[in-house]
DNA sequence: TGTACATCAGTGAACGCGCGTTCACTGATGTAC
DNA sequence: TGTACATCAGTGAACGCGCGTTCACTGATGTAC
């Protein structure tokens, strides 16, 4: 068991640090401000090193995605089988786990959500984001099943959902909301709070107005 | 008037031109594929010419932000003055013209929401971004006056509802929608009906659940 | 336990490149008289 | 209408820089016998 030998010749774990320090500088200065030279410096390594762990730039953001995904799936379902035994409860779950997860991993965020029609490519990477993808989309069915959504194709709905919490995080990611004015710790529980009772009113309402 | 005059010596309208192809570049290869000097070749002028129309780099994505943001609330107040005089519909319109605008003008795009941090220091493009915000918060006091919101602090509402819009383009804009299971021009109004319906769904139960 | 050897994971110099920006210059245009 | 001159908006060469990537190399590690 090797996981940390960090003085000596061979680093001992050095792709995960290359990965460490990638989302750390994305973190904080963006995608557009990570280069592999800065960064090999960084984990104090000479500038070919991660030729060995990576074939280029795009294999080291493509690896960064995929983990992003997968903590991203982690983090939904916890939260979800955290969440009282309720369809409503459960879809506010995910949605605050999609959020919290974007403010805490920006680094990550960025790179999974990159302007992606040529990483589309990258079966193991679109097969990651569409598992995530299913968690949302199952516990909108849920809600349907259990009346706290409308009821018909799912499709607008769970779309209508993801849009909702990908642009919450979009925005508070990328420093568009005024935060002197609004304290998006608390927005985002209300919002995905909103979202659950909006699909639960609108539920009951169409229900209610069935002959 | 000399609009256009395009041979000789000056070029005539090159800070607009060179504004017109930066937007192409971006729209077509993203942020980062945009070199000064690419741009001012493609321009069909030489590389030091763009500097006596921007102080830098960041000046031209400036201007171009707020280019964008003016046009994007130039786009939501003529869709919303054209919809029928309806506070759910008018909401709609906004929505639908966000979305709309984002699909028609990515470069505008996403110019005007990247990171920010750093570009928030820009008075005047805050006040037009501030200003095409108030649009759609208006409109959703109009909705609450007319019992198609939910009564109460607006922030929230307006929050969601700027997410949902945002969400849905940024998701569009970035590839991310898998287009060969879904038509996005057809998702965007469904989605943008949908808040309204839920908007006034929650309106009405509210009201009837009052004692 | 010791030795030979294959493999792994580093080094560091070097490559060619495109970039943002500067600068002295010059051609074209507008204006005052 | 013509001329002198200021200003505007280009040119194109040059700068220094950091980048991604390659490559021959070497030290460290693991394995077979």
């Amino acid at each position: 068991m090797r996981i940390q030998k960090k003085s000596g010749y061979h680093h001992g774990d050095l792709k995960q640090t290359l990965i460490d320090v990638s989302v750390d500088v994305i973190n904080r200065a963006g995608l557009e401000a990570l280069s592999l030279r800065a960064l090999a410096t960084q984990a104090g390594v000479s500038s070919g090193a991660p030729y060995h762990h990576f074939t280029d730039r795009n294999d080291l953001l493509a690896t960064i995605a995929l983990q992003g995904f997968e903590l991203l799936g982690q983090a939904m379902v916890s939260r979800r089988d955290a969440a009282p035994p309720d369809a409503g409860a459960r879809l506010d779950a995910i949605g605050q786990a999609y959020v919290n997860f974007a403010v805490t991993h920006p680094g990550h965020f960025r790179v999974m959500f990159r302007d992606n029609s040529p990483a589309a490519r990258n079966p193991a990477l679109s097969a990651a984001s569409q598992q995530a993808f299913r968690l949302l989309f199952a516990v909108i069915e849920e809600c349907q099943r259990a009346g706290a959504a409308p009821a018909g194709n799912p499709a607008t709905l769970v779309y209508s959902a993801w849009s909702l919490v990908h642009g919450l995080a979009t925005l508070w990611v990328d420093g568009a909301l005024p935060t002197a004015r609004v304290d998006p710790a608390t927005l985002a529980p209300e919002v995905t709070r909103l979202l659950s009772r909006m699909l639960a009113a609108l539920a009951t309402q169409e229900v209610a107005g069935r002959p």
